[in-house]
DNA sequence: ATAATAAAGGATACATTTGTCCTTAATTAT
DNA sequence: ATAATTAAGGACAAATGTATCCTTTATTAT
């Protein structure tokens, strides 16, 4: 469904809404550890939800990333957004550029219900629903 | 959600499934043509469609690709197999390698259902009934 | 048989995605 | 102030996906 890049911020966001706060940030080694992904790409993609202000982080001693309170109620779909792909969510399968009711692909009828259950869902759950949702430590691992 | 390829796969052969027979083959490049893929790379991706007997070809003068009926019954789910990526339609949304019930991801309990109404899209609609639903040329070109 | 035609196959080029490393800049603890 | 720490940023490498071209092989019409 998603790239790499966009399952990796989706991983990295929910354990850094469960796992931080102000007062206790997770520097980049402890998040990618914890969702398994490679360390220096991860870096990269948290530059870019850190950019578009998504997610927060500051250096130093006791620095590292952590979200505030308000982003936490931010739909996921901010994070696919960010991650440039929320065209995944509403192109046509077949890949045309054009397709719609009034000129559909043969799929067309049937996809959009998906289609529109896959936008309901990214739009409706926010992250901090999801980290509630996270009961182990492999939750966001394997 | 399916790559390139994949999808040209797709139209490609909706595409030959509504306008050949046996006495009526159609070329690479009236295909790619019509379906607005690149021809070459088209030609690859039939190729193996091809190999795996989905479609059927011949070369020569009044040669081409066609469907045998029997192929036309197919789901469409054969096709996306074809292309090695049936994994799209069952892994998980964010990407971990074990994501089940008794292990399962922050978005698992709803994206199942959405990947179940995915399969069965893709499992129910065989070949011939979506060539039954091209309505016009630009049903696959667009 | 021969020439013409069309797919098959191999090689290669280009683009994008994924992944790594190294230096710089910002912050903090001392 | 200084040293230690951590993210940011730039450059690059590797892998994969997309696309093109050229030669070979199979088939057919003549």
């Amino acid at each position: 469904m998603f790239s790499k890049a966009t399952e990796y911020a989706l991983r990295a966001t929910i354990f850094i809404a469960k796992n931080s706060s102000l007062s206790k940030k997770l520097g980049i080694e402890e998040i990618s550890v914890a969702i398994n992904s490679p360390q220096y790409f991860t870096a990269k993609i948290l530059q870019i939800l850190t950019k578009k202000e998504l997610i927060k982080s500051t250096p130093g001693p006791n620095g590292g990333f952590f979200l505030l309170n308000e982003s936490k109620q931010l739909p996921i779909r901010t994070i696919i957004d960010a991650m440039g792909e929320s065209t995944t969510l509403d192109k046509c399968v077949l890949g045309l550029k054009e397709c719609s009711e009034k000129s559909p692909c043969p799929m067309h009828a049937q996809y959009k219900n998906i289609k529109r259950e896959l936008q309901e869902l990214f739009d409706s759950k926010t992250i901090e629903m999801l980290a509630a949702e996270v009961k182990s430590v492999k939750s966001l691992r394997y």
